[in-house]
DNA sequence: CTGAAAGCGCTTACAG
DNA sequence: CTGAAAGCGCTTACAG
């Protein structure tokens, strides 16, 4: 049997009551019964149950997350910025990957529910409407990361990434690159698709140049690579190209070296997100730099504000990008 | 207010008992009352509330992860196969990281206590007493993932570290390399210390080849660089390195480049992980292939089986390591 | 400042 | 096959 709070306090010579009181520090006791308490609880070596006290007080302090694969990169970083950020206001968190298929968000969605998270952070692609039911049902507060609803009914964190887009094409223009390929996501994703396919476009269409924008699969290097190759071997060579992640833009650097192609002679390389992977290639890959560690602190940080009723002024967060330029343009 | 089983047994015109029943199939059910109750749970949208079972069943099919830092290639790998296994046995995850701070991981165990996982994954470095004790006190089943108990108290998962090394070097002998540098972790250190210079002695004795050890700070890649150009500027030029993890592999690879050293021409580098890093540098690395999410799943799956008082042959587990050979060596 | 008691939403012997 | 009731270990009005 393991003790219990009845233990401490009867050790203690008080109620339980009491002994919950200086645990959670809901109301002034007196020193010296404080004190009383204090010892019995060491002397037992007591630690109270949260799951007794979460039924009871029907606040869990656990944050439920929900991405698409922690072993990715981009996403390991965020869910670390998450967690420091959420133990830091004592919360734990209860973690879950969803490979982006909608049943299983929505699957564990229902399953952190029944756990009563506190609330939850979610990275998906697109919200569909059941997703969002489900969301409504649970009652809970939800905060997207890396996440867009293009609607606005739910508060995320993001970088502005049309803008980033921009900035990363005509920072190409401006080292001479007329013949810019956008390798991009899938043309409807709502973060690596649309919004970076339209500031590519703005940048690309001040100077009269013409778009060329080649969806990949996935963002992974094994598929950029593919992607890569197919768009040298039919000899539409470019002298730029944007890669939205960087896995992309190493797979890029090799595919237009394993072609005899120079870079950043020939061909410049540019890419999305500044993981550190980013440095660990040569040439080192010029990047579009996002916040990924600060955008799940910030998302963990507006849920506490969320959980706590603390007074919100922003709904949508747009962290500042930033261009980190090594040698790849 | 939500949806008890106080709600759904009214509806259905039987007890919570029977709800109970048929929620978790802890005993027979008549069908047609199964299906009353069934439909009334469909009707009324409930979801049982896993705290409050959690308190009465004392198990709450949660499992406590604690790792160093998830933003770890290697980490975030070995969690995603902690987490997949979890899943299929419908455990859900806790995840803390904790640096690697005795203290920390101490307070981690803890809090976890509290919260009254069923079972705790553990990956670090040293077992220290304090540590060993505090798994004793919160009385719940222990797995170590890539995290060696030298005293082997604690069931655990590991390759061999010290036959992989051994693997390593001896590739690298045949391959003709006499100079041979181990850029290794802290000694003591019980994964990527200590057993790993044991393999790589024992190779390099058996041909009479003088052993040259030098220990990273990190395994990460920057120490790598910086750590190979104190090496490469004494003049100490070697003709092998064996890394213990892929990015001091890549440090060593570019070292050597930024030297003016040909890869593998002059130089040949191994390394330890076989992360995706490994096969996204040119040259790319020949490394030992750890089955690392495979670890993170064998670890899981044996929680599940103490979890559940199943049978259990092994103790410590040592998976089968692989040595995958590119174009660095 | 402190205590007695109800209640959180389940599970689980115990009866029948 | 099913129900009534105790109990899991806390928190939280309510009294005093």
């Amino acid at each position: 049997m393991s003790i219990t709070i009845y233990d401490v306090a009867k050790a203690a010579g008080v109620s339980m009551a009491t002994v919950s009181r200086v645990l959670n520090g809901t109301a002034v006791v007196k020193e010296e019964t404080k004190k009383k308490v204090l010892d019995a609880i060491q002397m037992l070596g007591y630690r109270p149950n949260a799951v007794a006290r979460g039924l009871a007080s029907k606040k869990t302090k656990t944050i439920g997350i929900i991405v698409p694969d922690v072993s990715a990169p981009f996403v390991a970083e965020m869910v670390r910025g998450m967690e420091d950020i959420a133990t830091m206001y004592q919360y734990q968190i209860i973690l879950s990957n969803s490979d982006g298929q909608p049943e299983r968000e929505i699957d564990l969605i229902g399953t952190m529910w029944e756990k009563q998270v506190d609330g939850m952070l979610f990275m998906g692609n697109h919200l569909t409407g059941d997703l969002l039911k489900t969301f409504e049902q649970a009652q809970i507060p939800v905060v997207l990361c890396a996440t867009v609803d293009p609607e606005g009914r739910i508060p995320s964190v993001n970088i502005n990434n049309e803008q980033a887009a921009y900035d990363a094409t005509r920072f190409l223009i401006e080292k001479g690159c007329k013949h810019i390929v956008l390798l991009s996501g899938a043309t409807d994703h709502p973060v690596v698709g649309k919004p970076r396919q339209k500031g590519y476009r703005k940048a690309l269409k001040q100077e009269g140049y013409q778009a060329h924008i080649v969806e990949c699969p996935t963002l992974r290097y094994e598929d950029g690579l593919e992607t890569l190759k197919g768009i040298l071997r039919d000899n539409q060579i470019p002298d730029g190209i944007v890669a939205v992640s960087d896995e992309l833009g190493v797979a890029a650097i090799h595919a237009c070296l394993d072609a005899g192609l120079s870079v950043p002679g020939q061909v410049k390389a540019i890419a999305f997100d500044n993981t550190r992977l980013a440095s660990m290639v040569r040439p080192e890959l010029t990047t579009i730099s996002q916040p990924i560690y600060d955008m799940g602190a910030v998302a963990m940080r507006f849920m506490t504000k969320l959980i706590h009723d603390e007074p919100v002024e922003e709904f949508s967060f747009l962290l500042p990008h930033d261009l980190t330029v090594r040698s790849s343009t």
